[in-house]
DNA sequence: AGTTAAACCTGGTTGC
DNA sequence: TGCAACCAGGTTTAAC
């Protein structure tokens, strides 16, 4: 699920509530994608700092000693949502990571387990930097151009599609927004990335930046299971022009919207509003 | 080298 | 009603 702004729109829910908390005890459940990389103890006692969000991933500082730099990096996965609860009420299938601080309880529900919380000694040092490392700009960063963009796109061979969901020309659309930027663009999912022209690659940047943006003013998009951190779902969804939408008739032209796969996820599209 | 498949895991929905 | 097949927001690793 959780795409850039569900990731961000559960960031904006936990970092004032949880900064200057302190650790007070720490419960695993199932394992998670990557292992924890630390003992769960030595958290304890760990004071945490404001939260980031690189891509779809979130970092959580928590200092072990003054000053340290140390911190966990989470990831939510497909199916993973974090709830911050004054009171937790015990633990579910599928709860599978409690950090209980003095502020309240920061709690991972990840049904398919294929999020991650990560310990490591600093944002810029592995294991987080080698898990960020093959990131490319976020989508909100002034110095992403579309010149820069267009130049990453030139880069690949592959399906305009792919590529964006690759996340080296920029971070933060997953499958929803990636059809949904697409679709706004007017570009054909199947279109080769290297043969995209100039205007329309600023055309795409711009699609990106703005289905982001109105995904985060609508808590972003609620499949199924996710919530931000207070259970609030998104809205998003539900006005999806092509996401989810196949057989359905477009809104903008009437014809019917097509699912298609591309690199084993499915891709919903316009045919007669998207060209190549 | 670069693109595509397989893998990780659980659960809901669909169709016979 | 039962059960198999397919589908789902992601990303790494292995294979063409």
């Amino acid at each position: 699920m959780p795409e850039l702004p569900e990731v961000e729109v559960t960031r904006r829910g936990i970092d004032m509530p949880l900064r200057g908390a302190t650790v007070r005890a720490v419960r695993m459940g199932k394992p998670l994608r990557w292992p924890l990389g630390c003992e769960p103890d030595s958290l304890l006692g760990g004071r945490v700092g404001p939260v980031q969000r690189r891509g779809k991933y979130l970092w959580l500082p928590l200092a072990l000693t003054e000053g340290a730099d140390s911190g966990l990096l989470l990831h939510l996965g497909m199916s993973g949502s974090l709830s911050l609860m004054t009171a937790a009420p015990e633990a579910g299938a599928h709860d599978h990571f409690d950090l209980v601080t003095t502020q309240g309880t920061l709690r991972l529900n990840d049904p398919r387990r294929f999020g991650a919380v990560v310990w490591s000694p600093a944002l810029h040092l592995p294991p987080a930097a080698k898990l960020l490392a093959r990131l490319g700009p976020e989508p909100f960063d002034a110095a992403l151009t579309s010149a820069r963009f267009l130049a990453a796109l030139k880069q690949r061979s592959a399906p305009i599609k792919t590529v964006l969901l690759g996340g080296q020309a920029v971070v933060g659309a997953g499958n929803i927004y990636a059809c949904e930027a697409l679709f706004q663009a007017g570009i054909h999912p199947a279109l080769r990335s290297d043969r995209i022209s100039r205007p329309r690659a600023e055309k795409l940047l711009a699609a990106v930046r703005s289905t982001l943006t109105r995904a985060l003013d609508l808590g972003g998009s609620t499949l199924r299971d996710f919530s931000d951190a207070h259970g609030v779902s998104g809205a998003y969804q539900a006005e999806a022009a092509v996401y989810a939408r196949a057989g359905l008739s477009c809104h903008r032209c009437g014809g019917t919207v097509r699912r298609v796969v591309q690199a084993q996820r499915s891709t919903f599209f316009c045919p007669g509003c998207q060209r190549r």
